[in-house]
RNA sequence: GGGCCAUUAGCUCAGUAGGUUAGAGCGCACCCCUGAUAAGGGUGAGGUGUGUGGUUCGACUCCACAAUGGCCCA
């Protein structure tokens, strides 16, 4: 007889295979019909608002997988928030002003910046990252993001832009905004200020020169060395010796005086080989040594100039090249400029747009500084100022549109004052009462908040928000005044930042507005625009503050460690400026994406992983499983390796929930479910198990420890269900009658377990959760998306203790007799545990545990016979004695016996309709 | 060059106020099943805990230095 039909075996509609990239889109269209985005935060209305504020990537090009990996975290959280009952609505966003949107326009359109009409530009522009925009957008919402993708908040929609110019002003309230002089790269062919993305490094020839500046009273100084003395400094940009203010020394260094032909030079102690071999003098005399700080404050002559240098310390001196006294010219360098703010030097920058030197630059006016520095050699040469002159090749800073070399020039700028009302001092303050995840962010942000110079706002770009400034015609001042500001933001919020650009300056002002400084009517507008940190920087109070579904400040802020310089602190800056708080209450930073043996990822060097590759070939769920399933405040290594093994692993999930799923296929809970305390003692272990998995889920949910959660339910799966569960609960599952007991409480359980787990991977695998989800009706019927439910932190339903500690010998008594059956495997013997009479030879708690539920013990262990000795008894000879239980040995045989056709278990005999006793009165039962 | 971070089996992760033979899962090897079947079960082999010093009776765990890699600066 065929027993098959008579068998309760597994049906599902549930496919082993995912085809997640075919399955994925049905889902999308399913949520977003549904609309489950507003369902599931109509449900939580008035419940407790959990606000993740999104960081806005640039709109200049496809997704990469770091932004994926950061929605996904945000998403994931956002779920786990919503699923516990918070209102938690996400509304992303996207930063569409700024200079890479303009290179992506400029690309793109192949435009010709010095040609473009200012509006033109802008057009293309806007053009570009609302394109780039919609392209993120589709791409994100393929990752099973969800959010109010409809409503999004860009950069560039009038309310923002106004947001920007009304914070400005308060900032100017505040008397936080100044214009100073930054030196910056400019490409004198181009006419403009250079962004270092706009940077490219070549090599160059310049000239090498070792110049002297006589020290002033050296004889003063050097009371034993009665010739002229010099500082010696080395430079390869001759024509930036006019700018020349100070000469640094570092402070711990030891200096030298070097008598050559007669004459004096001062020189790091540690390069005086080197410089004379450079100079090629072999004919030198040491006379002194000393630390550098010795010559603190003293002055050297301007070799050409009638002015003089200041020696100062600085420790960023090395002593790699040059004489360890560094030329040190404000106008033309960054430490050079900040040095002359430490020193209060004057920054002088003695050469205009065209790279021609101006009036400062003394005999050398009127030449270009390309011409200006043979000039200046010769010059130096007849002057006897020269020591050394020679040519070098050496990497150096090139525009990238033309390709000619730049120059560092200092510009006039506008700049937040982060001194001024303490402004650095309140932020270092508030950022204490921040959770920083992982804490060492607080550490980080503190660092980076003390060392920052003042904040350059300001950009020479046409592609972004305008700074609402001006200057005087007549007297050429600036003017920063409210009431221009307040006009400004009206005329932006009607019509957005291009009437900037479209208006003359007369029509930008308020009516009869003059010059505050000389009373002037002939006032100009400024093109700057804002530093695209300023614009990003203020949106909690351009979309937090605003939007009546969020609050400011936000519960969370999520993004890259990389914006601990970026958005952290400049939305921190801007906070504290405009309402003296920091604009979160948490920070959680991710690492970096990297690839398969642990390097940066770059597009020109082929190793860069897309995300929609991996969408394409493996689906979206795999991506989030395997973002899940590591530790991302660390880099994340991406490659085929990673991908393939977390492939695997959601194949296990799936066909473990596959397969509980089609164990249900009869099972109505309405009808069929049995109460808890009529559960078997299995079923009640594996729910209590079950139970204690969720809780730590919670718990690690709560962490936002996500790799903990992953670890968790795999193994779970992997060990307590497949392994173990749901391999013993076959053999009642599909051989027991449908409607018995026995099979109905082990639906029951099967039942919980998996709308649980369902729940529990829903912020991870939310396609696959929201498709085991709608192929179980029953679940349908109470929730129509998975999205909708509440995940219930439990009560503790744990065992008793003493059960606990029964069950923990049964599983150790079952890992310690399939290790001993597989002996008798290797023998031949036997094939399956099925197959075996297993002895017990025990005493104390281990028998009287076993005593408690021989027939569980049994059945756990899938074996044919099972007898259990007093071991006081004594113990056979062949008895293997266990590793860990006390006074416990096992005795493993081959049983013999014969196969039940239906049930596949062994037996001593059959009865005679062919089948075990037990199948018999099953049989009996079933019509 | 500076600030910060990481480095535990081929892969992804655990761990312990510093204390006996360093744990999981995946993968791999071998075996079983053929009623979860491009599935399922069993067993097993894999680690000089990046390296070198130091503190300690004892360090994967604390300290210093170094290497490699990463982020941000200069």
């Amino acid at each position: 007889m065929d027993y098959r039909a008579t068998l309760n075996l597994p049906e599902t509609e549930f496919p082993m295979k995912a085809g997640l990239a075919a399955k994925e889109p049905e889902i999308l269209k399913f949520w977003n019909e549904k609309d489950i985005y507003h369902k599931v935060l109509e449900k939580r209305k008035g419940k407790e608002k959990y606000i993740l504020h999104d960081g806005p990537p640039y709109s200049n090009g496809p997704i990469h997988l770091g932004q994926a990996l950061n929605k996904i975290l945000k998403d994931i959280i956002i779920k786990y928030k919503s699923l516990t009952g918070h209102y938690a609505p996400f509304i992303p966003g996207w930063d569409t002003h700024g200079l890479p949107n303009e290179i992506q326009a400029i690309k793109a359109f192949k435009l010709n910046r010095k040609k473009i009409d200012a509006m033109e530009l802008r057009r293309k522009c806007r053009e570009s990252a609302l394109y780039y925009m919609r392209l993120q957008r589709e791409q994100f919402k393929r990752l099973g993001v969800l959010g109010d993708w409809e409503n999004p908040y860009l950069t560039l929609n009038h309310s923002y832009e106004t947001t920007i110019i009304r914070t400005f002003k308060a900032m100017v309230g505040e008397g936080l905004i100044y214009k100073g002089l930054k030196p910056v790269y400019w490409c004198t062919k181009c006419e403009t200020a250079l962004a270092d993305a706009e940077i490219e490094y070549r090599n160059k020839i310049s000239p090498s020169i070792f110049v002297k500046f006589e020290l002033k009273n050296s004889k003063e100084i050097f009371p034993e060395f009665q010739h002229p003395v010099f500082v010696l400094i080395w430079t390869t940009t001759p024509w930036t010796l006019p700018g020349n203010m100070a000469i640094a020394l570092h402070p711990d260094e030891r200096y030298c005086l070097v008598k050559v032909n007669g004459m004096g030079y001062i020189m790091a102690e540690p390069l005086v080989d080197y410089v004379m071999e450079q100079c090629g003098i072999e004919d030198y005399e040491f006379i002194s040594s000393f630390p550098g700080k010795k010559l603190e404050y003293l002055e050297a002559f301007h070799p050409f100039l009638d002015r003089t240098s200041l020696l100062i310390m600085e420790d960023y001196i090395t002593m790699e090249q040059g004489t360890g006294c560094v030329h040190t010219a404000p106008g033309h360098g960054q430490e050079d400029y900040e040095a002359a703010l430490q020193f209060n030097l004057p920054i002088i920058v003695p050469v205009d747009d065209y790279g021609v030197l101006n009036s400062e630059a003394g005999p050398f006016q009127g030449m270009h500084f390309s011409e200006a520095n043979d000039e200046i050699i010769k010059h130096l040469r007849k002057s006897k100022h020269l020591l050394h002159a020679e040519e070098v090749e050496h990497s150096y800073p090139h525009c990238w549109r033309c390709k000619n070399p730049v120059i560092f020039r200092a510009t006039e700028q506008w700049f937040v004052a982060v001194d001024v009302n303490n402004l650095r001092k309140r932020a270092l303050d508030k950022i204490e009462d921040v959770k920083w995840i992982p804490p060492w962010g607080m550490d980080r942000m503190a660092n980076m908040l003390r060392d920052r110079p003042d904040w350059c706002i300001s950009r020479q770009r046409i592609w972004g928000v305008p700074l609402p400034v001006f200057k005087c015609q007549a007297c050429n001042k600036p003017i920063l005044e409210l009431e221009a500001i307040e006009h400004v933001e009206k005329l932006f919020s009607r019509h957005g930042a291009d009437i900037w650009f479209e208006l003359d300056s007369k029509e930008l002002l308020p009516k009869g507005f003059t010059c505050p400084h000389c009373g002037a009517e002939e006032i100009e507008k400024e093109i700057e625009t804002f530093d695209v940190w300023f614009e990003s920087g203020v949106s909690h109070e351009a979309v937090c503050a605003l939007r009546p579904e969020l609050s400011c400040p936000a519960d969370m802020y999520l993004e890259g460690s990389d914006q601990h310089r970026g958005w952290f602190q400049l939305s921190l800056l801007s906070s504290i400026a405009t309402r003296d708080k920091a604009p979160y209450k948490e920070v959680i930073t991710h690492g970096w994406v990297l690839d398969e043996k642990g390097g940066t990822m770059h597009k020109s060097m082929g190793n860069a992983v897309d995300p929609d590759m991996i969408v394409d070939e493996y689906g979206a769920d795999i991506l989030r499983l395997l973002i899940s399933s590591v530790d991302y405040t660390r880099d994340i290594k991406v490659g085929k390796t990673a991908l393939d093994q977390i492939a695997d692993v959601y194949k296990k999930i799936r066909n473990t929930v596959r397969f509980m799923l089609s164990n249900l296929y009869d099972f109505d809970p309405e009808i069929h479910i049995v109460n808890d305390k009529k559960l078997t003692r299995l079923d009640k272990f594996i729910l209590h198990k079950k139970n204690v998995l969720m809780e730590k889920v919670h718990q690690a949910y709560g962490e936002f420890q996500f790799h903990h959660v992953y670890y968790h339910i795999h193994n779970f799966c992997v060990i307590d269900l497949s392994q173990f569960y749901l391999d013993i609960q076959k053999d009642v599952l599909y051989v027991e009658a449908p409607g018995s007991q026995s099979r109905r409480s082990a639906q029951t359980a099967i039942y919980w377990l998996l709308r649980d787990l369902t729940i529990a991977l829903a912020p991870i695998i939310s396609f696959t959760a929201e498709e085991i989800w709608q192929n179980y009706r029953p679940f349908v019927n109470q929730h129509p998306s998975v999205m909708m439910n509440e995940f219930e932190i439990f009560d503790k339903k744990h065992l008793e203790q003493e059960e606990e500690n029964r069950w923990e010998i049964f599983m150790i008594l079952r890992e310690q007799i399939y290790a001993s059956i597989e002996k008798l495997r290797e023998e031949g013997k036997v094939k399956q545990s099925s197959q075996c009479s297993i002895g017990i030879y025990t005493g104390g708690k281990v028998l009287s545990s076993i005593n408690w539920d021989r027939k569980l013990l049994k059945s756990i262990l899938k074996v044919a016979q099972l007898n259990v000795f007093d071991e006081s008894g004594g113990i056979p000879d062949n008895a293997v004695k266990s590793e860990t239980l006390p006074r416990t040995a096992f005795v493993i045989s081959h049983f013999g016996g014969v196969r039940c056709p239906r049930c596949r278990n062994y037996y001593l005999e059959l009865d005679k309709s062919g089948a075990c006793k037990r199948c018999k009165e099953t049989l009996s039962l079933i019509p």
